[in-house]
RNA sequence: GGCGGGAUAGCUUAGUUGGUUAGAGCGUUCGGUUCAUACCCGGAAGGUCGUGAGUUCGACUCUCACUCCCGCUACCA
């Protein structure tokens, strides 16, 4: 194939804190599709992927485990490598943020954007959350000390710390955006980041920690942490040989800057926001391009292990093959919005488009090609009628899939593909070779024919291979040939005419039943949800020990509801006045989610009357109502019942 | 609450700058065929394009309001 010059494509790098689900495994599929065709369209291709092993959930689930963290990651990055290999995917580099070149670099980036002032050392005064890894202003916590975001408990921090000067670059990045449509995919994306983060303006980022010491050092700073995401972003240019001292590899100068950050739409604010100017700030070119694709979500319902119905890749490779996985999210996945996966869609998918339409075609014209000419396939040249427009169903494909690849329309190729094989089962249909068969002056004409079908799969089979390639080799093994390249794609009758295919045909995708399937899905629900439950015995997370005396500082009391209402400028605050014996009082509480007002009337409830009062969006709130609140979310205030109010809690 | 996106046949969805009968695939149904994995081919049924108004000769497409869903963001003593 003439050479088109370099694609540099990159996945987010995987979180190695579990085991990643089948909507995770979607974008190492997608990434690994787009490699392909790129490799086979004539491009230098370079795909790297891999996994970001460092920061405080990770040390923490390590010390949980009973593991230092690098024998927790070695762990964790396995599995991942193990599901994107089971896939079949063609990485070129697997980087790891522990590996040892991109450490070094990591530390140089930092030195070299401190020496430079864009990075200053600051103060950082909050309360963390440790999932997120996230610092939170008081007023977001929820709960009292929760995350806004996840829901975990956050705690007190003060870290000095050393901070990037995002203000400085935010001009040049939104004229960049600005100036380049393209850069931000799909475009709706590019609006959220405008409007959220940009136009109100950006703010210095907090890019070191000092609470932890999982991460990469900051080296001439003891006791600093490299924020997760200034490590983890990096990797795609330490991953192919940057050097901040300005000795980067002739690898990098090549492939730098990436032509596509393929990446979920949860993350396109760090690779279009923080990304692009920390690039600005070495002096290096921007990506150009960064698609954040939608979600494959579980139809219905919430992926959880205790409901047993996360959908893991290898599972589904078990049941269905690895090529009907990648086929399955490949073709499922729309552009923009989330898709949909459960078992029942992928049985149907899987038996419509695998097994009818391409492992039943190929089957049948190599049965009928053994049976009529000892499987020999010559072309004698006896045209048809119909021939002409099944040649040029077969030669236009190359074009739209093309185009659809061109703009990261995946699913669209695909059904382009399979067009040209929902023709071909037509072709048969309409030259009925069973009856040219019969009669042996038509001998020649059905030799073409046969050919015609042998050369169409040949070239649907090769536009295929970027997406199956497994089934793509078989394919072209059972045809006795090899898969064509994109230089002759547009061209008909390359097959070597007198070329013999296989004499024993081996079915490409047995048809499935449903409820076959669906039994051994209920084994992996009951294997899931067993786990889930041995799981839960994890150990409560404590806080520090209290004495009596601090314990007495708190003065809660039993308060009956008189009045409660909506907060009138906050859709998740209630409005409560309660009585404490001789005493009212107006308390805010964030449970409008779980509680109507009506029926808490005259209800009691604890409360905390000796918290200095604050004012919440406008009103004053006069203490703070005690509940509980579980792992599921339930939620419910915790009451009494026959103690009068006012009483006092020990 | 603010910003953005979405709502199209039973299911998954495409609809380019407003222009004649709104496309597919799966499923359903009828017919054809027998080389093939009860497969393939053809036909049909099935949509007041979320609701209501407006602009226009003409609206799935533009404007406004509303309902529901999703994302980001704010509020959660």
């Amino acid at each position: 194939m003439s050479n088109k010059g370099k694609y540099y494509i990159t996945t987010a790098i995987a979180y190695t804190s579990g085991k990643p689900h089948i909507g995770n495994t979607y974008e190492i599929i997608m990434a690994d599709a787009i490699a392909r065709y790129k490799k086979a369209d004539g491009y230098d291709v370079y795909f790297m992927t891999g996994t970001d092993e460092h920061g405080q959930k990770i040390e923490e689930r390590a010390r949980q485990a009973g593991m230092t963290p690098k024998q927790f990651v070695d762990e964790k990055a396995g599995d991942v490598k193990r599901i994107w290999d089971l896939m079949n995917t063609s990485y070129d580099r697997f980087i790891r943020t522990t590996d040892a070149d991109h450490e070094a670099q990591v530390k140089k980036i930092f030195k070299k954007l401190y020496k430079q002032g864009d990075i200053y050392l600051g103060a950082y005064e909050g309360l963390y959350c440790t999932e997120c890894e996230a610092f939170y202003a008081k007023s977001q916590i929820v709960d009292g000390d929760k995350c806004p975001v996840c829901g975990h408990t956050v705690h007190e921090e003060k870290e000095e710390a050393y901070f990037f000067r995002m203000s400085k670059y935010a001009p040049r990045l939104i004229e960049y955006i600005n100036e380049h449509p393209e850069f931000i995919q799909p475009v709706s994306r590019k609006n959220e980041m405008m409007n959220n983060f940009l136009l109100p303006g950006l703010q210095d980022l907090c890019v070191s920690r000092t609470s932890f010491t999982w991460g990469i050092p900051v080296d001439f700073a003891p006791g600093h942490i490299v924020y997760v995401w200034l490590d983890a972003l990096s990797n795609y240019i330490t991953g192919i040989g940057y050097d901040a001292e300005g000795n980067s590899s002739d690898r990098y100068k090549k492939l730098w800057p990436a032509d596509l950050h393929l990446i979920g739409k949860d993350i396109v604010r760090f690779h279009t926001i923080y990304w692009p100017i920390f690039l600005m700030a070495l002096g290096e070119p921007l990506p150009k391009q960064v698609f954040g694709h939608p979600w494959l979500l579980q139809g219905g319902e919430k992926m959880s292990k205790s409901k047993g119905n996360v959908i893991y890749a290898d599972d589904m490779a078990d049941l269905f093959g690895v090529d009907a996985v990648r086929y399955f999210v490949l073709h499922e996945m729309p552009y923009e919005n989330d898709g949909v996966i459960t078992w029942e869609l992928v049985v149907e998918r899987t038996n419509s488009d695998l097994a009818n339409i391409l492992g039943n075609l190929v089957k049948r014209t190599i049965s009928m090609t053994n049976k009529y000419f000892d499987g020999v396939v010559a072309n004698k040249g006896v045209k048809g009628e119909v021939d002409d427009d099944l040649i040029k169903v077969v030669t236009s494909a190359y074009g739209k899939v093309e185009k659809d690849m061109e703009e990261i329309r995946v699913a669209d190729a695909l059904t382009h593909i399979f067009e040209v094989f929902r023709r071909l089962n037509k072709y048969i249909d309409e030259t009925e070779p069973w009856v040219l068969a019969k009669d042996p002056a038509n001998s020649d004409r059905l030799a073409t024919v046969m050919y015609n079908l042998t050369e169409g799969i040949t070239i649907g089979t090769s536009l295929l291979a970027a997406f199956l390639p497994e089934t793509a080799d078989k394919i072209v093994k059972q045809l006795n040939t090899e898969l064509r390249s994109f230089d002759d794609i547009e061209k008909f009758g390359l097959y070597p005419s007198g070329n013999k295919v296989t004499a024993n045909p081996e079915i490409l995708f047995a048809r499935l039943d449903e409820k076959e399937i669906m039994k051994k899905v209920e084994v992996i629900r009951e294997k899931q949800k067993a786990a889930a439950n041995a799981e839960v015995v994890k150990p409560l997370d404590h806080k520090p020990e209290v004495t009596i005396d601090e314990f007495g500082k708190m003065e809660i009391r039993v308060g009956k509801i008189i009045d409660c209402q909506k907060h009138p400028k906050a859709d998740k605050l209630l409005v409560f006045k309660l009585k404490f014996g001789p005493e009212e009082r107006q308390i805010v509480s964030g449970i409008a989610k779980w509680y109507k007002p009506e029926d808490l009337i005259g209800k009691k409830a604890l409360a905390i009357v000796n918290l200095k009062p604050v004012t919440l969006r406008g009103v004053e709130s006069q203490g703070m109502l005690l509940s509980a609140e579980d792992d599921k979310g339930n939620l419910e205030l915790v009451n009494v019942f026959n103690v009068e109010d006012g009483a006092e809690v020990r």
